[in-house]
DNA sequence: TATTCATTTCGTTATTTAACGAAACATAAT
DNA sequence: ATTATGTTTCGTTAAATAACGAAATGAATA
């Protein structure tokens, strides 16, 4: 059943609104479910489930740290379809203000202030 | 209500198996709505509508002829994303037996047999 | 060990989307 | 004009997907 081949994952994963934003802001820096949670404001569930459809396609990896789970950008994706895409995120991408503004609270988010309320 | 972005309006044109599968046949010649039909095995209608989201993504264009309509990939999209786009189709998608066998069944479809039953 | 906290998994609901047939529309042929 | 044919539009249904809260998991700390 599982005969969804490669590059349809790649556009599934890219088809999403907010799974976009996730790529844009881990583009700026690595982060932890929570603080994508803050600035995206959906559910933890939400956002771990996007993340999931991002890592199967092979656009991001994660990396844990203690009782956090960080997620970067795949600095090295074994298929060269989304090395492609990830190098041409900036063109794709450029004109969007929400996107521009979830890059602005990525700058001061801060995850031992936000987590754990 | 329309605020969808262009970019959205992209990747949603790509992120379906069907409308991928039209794409790549154009690539090989233009076709009517009926000839797609029957290679893809989907109602006119269906086709029709695959057809229209791909028009309005930028990436093809409808030449009237007769009581056919034409499609066929743009031969210059406004948007430098679809043509980056169309232009690596042949990278993206090269591996998928569905599409492979559609291909072989453009070169021997006509519509003169096809359409009209 | 027990507890706390970040995250994931699961089950459900709401929304979106693909697909269809019927009817409307447009052009060609009779 | 009328009929035939290819396509589009519309309304509906079925399937896929996004979102959620609750419960489970796993790692750090008390």
């Amino acid at each position: 059943m599982n005969n969804i081949s490669k590059q349809e994952k790649i556009f599934k994963a890219l088809s999403d609104k907010s799974r976009l934003r996730i790529l844009k802001m881990l583009k700026k820096k690595f982060l932890c479910v929570c603080e994508i949670t803050e600035v995206l404001q959906l559910a933890t569930s939400t956002v771990s489930q996007h993340l999931s459809i991002l890592s199967e396609a092979g656009f991001i990896i994660e990396r844990k740290d203690g009782k956090w789970v960080n997620y970067l950008i795949n600095p090295k994706p074994s298929d060269p379809r989304v090395s492609k895409m990830l190098a041409s995120l900036d063109f794709w991408i450029n004109d969007d203000q929400l996107i521009t503004k979830d890059l602005q609270k990525v700058q001061v988010v801060d995850r031992k202030k936000i987590c754990s309320r």
